[in-house]
DNA sequence: ATCTCTGCAAACATTTTGCATCATC
DNA sequence: GATGATGCAAAATGTTTGCAGAGAT
């Protein structure tokens, strides 16, 4: 069992069971490839991974899963409703569980630490007549408190120099 | 000289001159293969494209024109903050001219078009403690108007024939 | 026993790179 | 003429696919 936190709130809160139940119920088969993702889901210490991440972690529980394997399953938990994809750069695709609240990202380009953040921009958008909006991304890029304080005394040395 | 409306306003107004001009002072040599990358992006009909799109368009105007040097140039717009580069799926990435009024899309899943919305949700979005933000990604996708109509009537005769 | 899932290898799509040549300034 | 840009070919990256055999129900 897992929790993110989230200001005050609890972000998600799952258990393997509730999952594996979920994917049963439904027709599919319950393979160790599987319980080893959603394990690796379930112990992930950010909310991101990537699918090479996914798979480096799975092989530690798993030695000897394929790659096809983890992107297959990816797309069946993306499918089913258990997993979010999110992309915004043109690399890797990111994944994560879907389990509790909805939310969007703080990612920091200094160290990389992304942060989950609650407010959701689609409750204060205007409405576009007509448009009915069924899924949207919204992530913020920026800097941390300690990657601007480094990124600031950095620029200072760097205007001292010239 | 090409403008797209939004809502009352308009979004974005520009003339090819601007940007030779602003590649010229900056060290830019202006080949043609440059000059006939801007003119597509004057010419566009649709505020996003991917480079393929680009590389096709730029072909009528210089053809032999290689694929590398699309995107070498595609890179170097980005990074001069004459054009946008977006990623929303994790196939091929997104650019558009950023000239003018910041904005985001509305992305209808049913027939592909695009609309540019005026609201930023930066503006309402909670300031996190420490964080500085300094890019973000705002993409809402769904039905236009038309697709949701289709939608509608294909899924009641959906349900008819059950 | 059935039918899905997996591993493997190969294909695919998009983007990046090194290097010799070419064009702009 | 110098420097930076281009074309070409090849590689790198991330993801998808077909198929034969293995494994879950």
């Amino acid at each position: 069992m897992t929790a993110w936190k989230l200001g005050k709130g609890v972000l998600w809160m799952g258990n393997k069971n509730e999952f594996t139940e979920q994917l049963k119920q439904r027709g599919y088969k319950l393979t160790k490839q599987r319980q080893a993702i959603l394990d690796v889901f379930m112990e992930m210490e950010r909310p991101l991974a990537t699918a090479q991440h996914i798979f480096e972690k799975v092989m530690e529980i798993n030695p000897g899963i394929n790659f096809s394997t983890v992107y297959r399953n990816l797309d069946m938990l993306v499918q089913e409703g258990i997993v979010r994809k999110i992309t915004f750069d043109q690399g890797a695709a990111y994944y994560e569980l879907m389990g509790g609240k909805h939310h969007h990202h703080l990612i920091c380009k200094g160290c990389g630490k992304i942060q989950c953040v609650d407010y959701c921009p689609l409750r204060d958008m205007p409405i576009k007549e007509g448009f009915v909006p069924t899924d949207h991304s919204f992530e913020i890029f920026g800097f941390c408190k300690e990657c601007m304080q480094t990124k600031l005394l950095e620029d200072e040395r760097r205007r001292e120099r010239e």
